[in-house]
DNA sequence: ACACTTATGTGATAAATATCACAGCCCTGT
DNA sequence: ACAGGGCTGTGATATTTATCACATAAGTGT
């Protein structure tokens, strides 16, 4: 995936670069858009594990992601963090999208799970565009009902099913977006499905008999299919 | 809550009344959007109980809710129902406002909680109000935000906390919807959280000796507060 | 008053998950 | 090479929830 270029060059590649990649990245919005979101975005640079934006905190703008992956998380009152939903890049966080108050705060947390790149609109361009440009509103309404599909499936995951069966689908999602070589411990995994360590350990034991993964240090392997 | 007109009176009666009951259960729309809901939407009388939208049924109209309250589910392959949450008076169901493509299913159950009147306006004008009535979008995108806010709130409910506070939890949100007195019988509870019966009652034993509710038969009062 | 259906109460037991305690292991820095 | 810290494995135990079995109670219709 291309990078973002380097900001000491001169304003017109900078301008080339993201267009070409926007347009790659966010098909179908119409040219005066590319251009508004060019003109008014700001790009910003995140590190694997960093938060974008956390709970409670005052939503100012409107992340599109350009490349990396961000999860979402949902916090408790104790700060454990549940996870609900990757982003990838061209996608866009729905709730920053759509703010009728400003001071706005936000709901849920980001964090970069990859280095990532986001654009940053600031919020006061939403309204405006929203009814400038239909493709704009288009894809808004279809971020947010995907966003509440995944959030659909993520109620039926631990409404329906029990942890040795939401581990698996945990693992493919993560295997789906980051290769099979998952870099995360078992402490990780515990946290984002809200369980303890132990168990899960154990449930990757039991995965491992049956040839679905090969757990190594600080990593594991998906096998499976 | 007055009650739709009778089907047989004068035409520009029903046409009155509806206007201003439009008016108050769904303010600050425009008037020629007021019109075109009347116009073009069809009212539909559903009993307590009975569903309004199917998992799988094709999404054909929006449905606005104007009388009763409409409880919205999420089922597993086995057909089990696992209440997600409320939709009263008012209120949209968020997923029939925004379809993408014709033809799009439903992702969720609604049933009639207690009688219940709706307005289903047929899909084909989503596109166009969307465009021509600024305040039409500006109520999709606020009934979204806050359908996914109760999702959020769902997640929460089964991401962190057992089925005692879930269930105290959910006796306050009825309470709050139907008044103190609930007309349901422990299995009911139990199929909404995806519980079983026998859970529930002990639970709402230990409710009752610390004088949250009286358990009657068919019936639970809530007390507490 | 009777049988019948449906709702509720409760003990016993099982299954799923969490917690505690601790051992061993592997990497890293010095 | 050795120490220390973070990761993993595992038994023992507790807690939470589900399931089974059955008793009892409360309404319904005849």
């Amino acid at each position: 995936m291309s990078r973002k270029p380097n900001l000491t060059i001169t304003c017109s590649l900078i301008f080339d670069m993201d267009l070409q990649q926007l347009k790659q990245l966010f098909p179908n919005l119409e040219e005066g858009l590319y251009k508004d979101i060019i003109k008014h975005g700001t790009i910003k640079e995140v590190k694997a594990g960093e938060a974008l934006l956390r709970v409670g905190q005052t939503i100012r703008s409107t992340m599109l992601i350009i490349d990396g992956i961000v999860k979402l998380y949902r916090e408790d009152d104790e700060g454990k963090e549940f996870f609900i939903y990757h982003l990838d890049a061209g996608q866009a966080c729905s709730l920053s999208m759509v703010c009728a108050a400003k001071h706005e705060t936000s709901e849920v947390l980001a964090k970069a799970l990859t280095d990532a790149t986001v654009l940053a609109i600031p919020l006061e361009f939403m309204d405006q565009w929203m009814s400038k440009y239909k493709s704009w509103y288009q894809f808004v309404i279809t971020s947010y009902r995907n966003r509440f599909e995944e959030l659909l499936k993520t109620i039926d995951a631990i409404a329906f099913t029990n942890m040795d069966e939401r581990l698996e689908h945990y693992l493919i999602k993560q295997a789906g977006k980051l290769g099979v070589n998952l870099k995360m411990t078992h402490q990780d995994i515990a946290n984002d499905l809200n369980s303890s360590r132990e168990v899960i350990s154990r449930l990757l034991k039991k995965m491992e008999a049956k040839d679905w993964v090969v757990i190594h240090r600080n990593s594991i392997e998906w096998i499976k299919k």
